[in-house]
DNA sequence: AGCTATATTTAGAATAATTCTAAATACAAA
DNA sequence: TTTGTATTTAGAATTATTCTAAATATAGCT
């Protein structure tokens, strides 16, 4: 019997980033692609049972650590509160709207290089920017 | 007996932005004024110790939160490391350097406005901004 | 100064996100 | 298949932080 992929791993390779992607990894990576509110992984959790109900919480977060590690996925902290993921690799920052309590990629805008802006000595070597911004997004906007 | 204000609070004014400078809170602030490399509340509280034996952990937590929200202090998080604390308030970045574990403050370059940068929409409210780095510094550079 | 209401401090217990442990399972290579 | 390694799993452990409730301090009255 020839096995399928099944529809949920579907077009997820086998490998990505030098990691061998398992059923667990293949299954979160897709929800974050899927979902891109970026959630904790406490709701990969419950939102994979479905599909996975044998999935473990330890499993998230190593599939998670893994993912991130090797710059498959983006952890997101916001302040000290339970971090987020999500599968944008671009460099963005993140936005939380404090009227809705949702969070969204904020790009840069065009032509800035964001690095640049930082009176940092020459030769200093950026491995890692985070920019979280909290604010209140105008009344019509879902952006 | 008139009580003279103790070496240890002189100078620290008895309301900041509308707290209550208590003798604890004036220790937690001043030790933030006098050490730059971004303590946490444990390393606060071992510090503050020697001054003043009988504070508590506890009480140091209270201090540094009632400060923050006053916007005496800045809370400073590097992913889900323990937070610190810095008495800063200028707009700036915090810098991770990689090989000495040291934390530092960064300004902004000149006539940079960092909140213009963001592809946000307009009328959007920047309530607060946090940008981290993790990076290297050059070897002879000591910032 | 004393009295009273409120705010703060304190020790220790509780919480909650995350990590660790060790056993079971899956997988890859020979 | 066998054999070694990687991964998953459940549950225990960890740890930064918050909560609780009692004790103490302070401010505003009289």
């Amino acid at each position: 019997m020839s096995k399928a992929s099944s529809p949920s791993t579907l077009s997820i390779p086998n490998e990505i980033g030098g990691v061998r992607m398992t059923k667990q990894r293949k299954e979160v990576y897709r929800l974050l692609l899927e979902k891109k509110d970026h959630p904790t992984a406490h709701d990969i959790f419950i939102s994979l049972q479905e599909r996975m109900p044998s999935i473990s919480l330890a499993t998230v977060y190593n599939c998670l650590e893994t993912l991130v590690e090797h710059e498959v996925l983006q952890q997101v902290n916001f302040d000290r509160e339970p971090s987020r993921y999500c599968a944008n690799l671009k460099e963005h920052g993140h936005f939380l709207d404090e009227k809705t309590g949702k969070i969204q990629d904020v790009a840069f805008k065009k032509d800035v290089n964001i690095k640049d802006l930082f009176d940092l000595p020459e030769d200093t070597i950026i491995e890692n920017l985070d920019i979280t911004i909290r604010g209140i997004l105008p009344n019509n906007s879902t952006h």
